[in-house]
RNA sequence: GGUGGGGUGGCCGAGUGGCUAAUGGCAGCAGACUGUAAAUCUGCCGGGCUAUGCCCUACGUAGGUUCGAAUCCUACCCCCACCA
């Protein structure tokens, strides 16, 4: 088996190292860890990068661990923010702590030689005295060092507060901890914690004289230069309450054709062989997408599940599969975002506009009635364009389903109770 | 603390008494073309309505002048630059 630093690289993790890492890397198993910050309570596919390096870590041998910041939370990181962010209440940096470490879990083993370990930096970062850290820490940076960072070199025109100037001094602790009292050797992460991961690397050489490692994958965006992570609905999570097992499958299955050999080398552990014939079968015929439907099929596996991944990929090819599937409404409504109506209001014959409204497609009506003159919706795949339309008994399909949608991808399967 | 400049829609940025729900760009949504792709072209892009029109909300905050204010005045808050 290759090194990891070797794995890593192939899969296009790598956008910038510490010298000295890939030897490292490569000569055997390290104890790795990666830093999530906790100001949502939940993961979008965004995360799925460095989550995907712990997973790569543990199974080449090495030992994962991943960092919830419910201490460096409470001071927020200035990385890539134009402005000063509002502090967030104490509790609720702790309650989205405790989400994402639950939802991280999924992603890693916790059994084995090397299993993988969860931590919370609350745990030493909050009852840290003040004059130690200024003593211990802060004497080992100039703040000329600090200036030089993007994070801050950034802000100096708009400004930036202490508390925010301090962050990287308060991550590059937590490393040092780490390297102290786990055995961290690398801390890995978006190609944004580059600064706050060196200022860690700074650190231990300063007080310990011993070499940490820093890898950083690089910031994605799609080929065309899109923030990546975003579907019509909004951001894509993990959570499948948030975002479904089938929404999920939808946003990776619409990636563009010169992002899905990326995206399958990062999100996926398919062998590099197995990458390389779906990308001849979509070279073959570009219009049956077969590398987006490998990708989509893969993520929402790993994701979700494997009968998840199944359910999405079948409703997503009765949906789009044309006229002439069979179509089982009873079971597409089971994944798909649906909508609730009773018999009776359908029998009132509602206004579309107002079910539009209803069934989350649009956000008011008067958003509804313009994007009904522009035919942008439709009723049971046929595109509508009065604005006076009303739904009828005469709409539903096998008995009590009415298949709404705006655009070409955002169906609602209206489902009529009774 | 002083002096000067500035705060406009998701972002950038025009506008300096009525013609302004506010030019333009970006982002977003939709249509056409396609392959549930990209590129391109077109339309939309605060909300509500009994709707070729009407009403509400909006230009840092609070007041004021005026028939009428994003535009003028006052106070306050915040940001930036220079000086101390």
């Amino acid at each position: 088996m290759s090194g990891f630093f070797e794995q890593l690289s192939r899969r296009g993790l790598v956008q910038d190292a510490t010298p000295g890492a890939a030897e490292r890397l490569n000569a055997g198993p390290v104890t790795a860890y990666v830093g999530f910050d906790p100001t949502a309570s939940a993961l979008h596919v965004g995360n799925l990068v460095p989550v995907m390096c712990l997973a790569w870590l543990q199974r080449s041998g090495g030992t994962p661990i991943a960092l919830v910041g419910g201490g460096t939370g409470l001071v927020g990181d200035p990385s890539g923010k134009r402005a000063e962010r509002p502090m967030l209440a104490v509790e609720d940096v702790a309650a989205n702590a405790e989400a994402l470490a639950t939802q991280l879990g999924r992603f890693l083993s916790f059994e084995g030689s090397n299993a993988a370990r969860m931590v919370n930096n609350a745990d030493w970062l909050a009852r840290l005295p003040l004059m130690e850290f200024l003593r211990e820490t802060g004497k080992h940076f100039t703040v000329n060092y600090m200036l030089q960072k993007e994070s801050v070199k950034s802000r100096m025109e708009t400004g930036i507060s202490f508390t925010e100037f301090s962050y990287m001094l308060v991550q590059a602790y937590d490393y040092w901890h780490l390297f102290t009292t786990a055995g961290v050797e690398l801390q890995m992460g978006g190609s944004d914690q580059w600064g706050n991961i060196t200022a860690g690397v700074e650190l231990i050489a300063r007080k310990e004289q011993k070499q940490a490692h820093a890898v950083v994958a690089p910031l994605l965006v799609t080929a065309s230069g899109h923030k990546f992570g975003k579907s019509e609905a909004g951001n894509v999570w993990l959570d499948p309450a948030r975002t479904s097992p089938y929404q999920f499958y939808q946003f990776w299955l619409n990636a563009e054709d010169q992002d899905a050999e990326r995206w399958l080398r990062i999100f996926t552990f398919l062998p590099e062989e197995q990458i390389a014939v779906a990308l001849a079968e979509h070279a073959n015929d570009p219009g049956r997408r077969a590398a987006q439907r490998t990708l989509a099929w893969e993520v929402t596996a790993l994701v979700h599940g494997e009968d998840e991944a199944d359910r999405a990929a079948r409703t997503s090819l009765a949906v789009f599969g044309g006229a002439d599937i069979e179509t089982d409404y009873a079971e597409l409504a089971g994944t798909m975002p649906n909508a609730r109506l009773s018999r009776e209001e359908l029998q009132a014959e509602p206004a579309l506009v107002d079910v539009l409204v209803h069934a989350g497609l649009a956000s008011s009506k008067s958003e509804a009635r313009r994007g009904l003159q522009g035919r942008g919706f439709s009723v049971n795949d046929q595109q509508e364009g009065d604005v006076a339309r009303r739904l009828s008994v005469a709409d539903l399909r096998q008995e009590r389903f009415v298949l709404l949608r705006k655009g070409k991808k955002n169906y609602v399967m209206l489902v009529i109770d009774g």
